[in-house]
DNA sequence: TTTTCGACTCAAAAACCAAATTAGTCTAAA
DNA sequence: TTTAGACTAATTTGGTTTTTGAGTCGAAAA
């Protein structure tokens, strides 16, 4: 176990660097200070490698935004919290799942999953989130996780710019994302007539 | 003038099925019913064709988003007759903006041109929506062009998967997108707690 | 028994080259 | 002013060889 988490640091390393394809099983096991068959012990392929880093990722950031949300007080900040946090993931995470992305031409069937797990984990927890908003009396609304799906998509037009590597720019100057993502919530939370009061 | 039409018609329609590469001078020429040659004449290059076929398409889309905005009665009417507009037209022309975008790898500077007064136009049109609803009454923003650009970027997150061509899914059923831009609307208009009054 | 490795295979990718296409030009004629 | 046929130079294509790198195997070390 000790030894697969070694590979899985060195791997990870050498991908975010060069790539998933320029990446070679010698190189790997070059960095882990072993021989490439080794490899094979513990993992079953090259593909399965990127299948448990990726899996890993996704784990650590559903940890970290269960945890964010946890601390918001109300509707509000736990929507900060959640989107903040996801954003600065995202942020961090960019350049590696743009080089993957780019080399998969095909998409593999693990990544179309865990895309979709997450889907659904986003939704969920936007969807508790707005439920806790109507407990508390915040709001009433008739079908949260509709508009769970729809506050995702909003926010995701905000963040896709990362994704894709561009910069987010207005009146060509870049933006401050934080900030942004604060006056969309609130325009969101209470619509635009409301949302500088 | 005329003929200049004729090729732009027969370009159009040639590389909207088999794309801008596939498309030789010669495909073109023969559609048209006319010389390579000739061709030559009217553009100075094929990428030139290329260049006019986008910039009038994206002079009507202007024109009929302009139209639409113009009949309607308050904010909330101009915003949705806006993003419909844009929505279908985005829908219409979908195929023929993927096929280029996967060919050009290369992003020729004119596109980039275009894409960028395509943004000042987004951006103007909604600020005078805003601007025009707060003469009326409706609201009162601080900065209209700010808010402007986040709107875009929320309606872009629900559009942004036709132009990618995937389906916008939620619960694994494929979406009616008019219906989800106006909830949409909606809330952005009188934010969660207020858009099911 | 569990773990590691060097040496091997084979499918896929890169490198290469020749042949064919095709964007763009030119001259001349309608 | 407009059109076209013949031409050129650059790019693309298609087919072949070479190299690379994922994955296997059997033996040895721990």
């Amino acid at each position: 176990m000790d030894k697969k988490n070694h590979i899985i640091e060195a791997a990870k390393g050498l991908i975010g660097r060069f790539g998933f394809k320029k990446t070679t099983m010698e190189d790997i096991a070059r960095a882990a200070r072993m021989g490439k068959a080794t490899l094979y012990y513990y993992f079953k392929s090259k593909e399965d490698i990127l299948r448990e880093i990726i899996e890993r990722e996704g784990n650590r950031l559903r940890k970290k935004l269960l945890e964010a949300v946890a601390n918001g007080r109300n509707t509000r900040e736990k929507l900060e919290k959640y989107t903040f946090t996801r954003f600065h993931f995202l942020r961090e995470l960019g350049v590696y799942y743009r080089t993957i992305k780019d080399e998969l031409y095909s998409h593999l069937e693990f990544i179309e999953k865990e895309r979709k797990k997450f889907d659904r984990f986003d939704l969920d927890i936007l969807e508790k989130i707005l439920k806790e908003g109507m407990e508390a009396g915040e709001f009433k609304i008739k079908n949260p996780r509709y508009y769970a799906f729809l506050l995702l998509q909003a926010i995701r037009g905000l963040e896709f710019p990362i994704l894709t590597g561009e910069a987010l720019s207005f009146e060509s100057r870049e933006i401050d994302l934080d900030k942004a993502l604060s006056t969309l919530l609130n325009i969101l939370l209470y619509g635009i007539s409301r949302s500088e009061a």
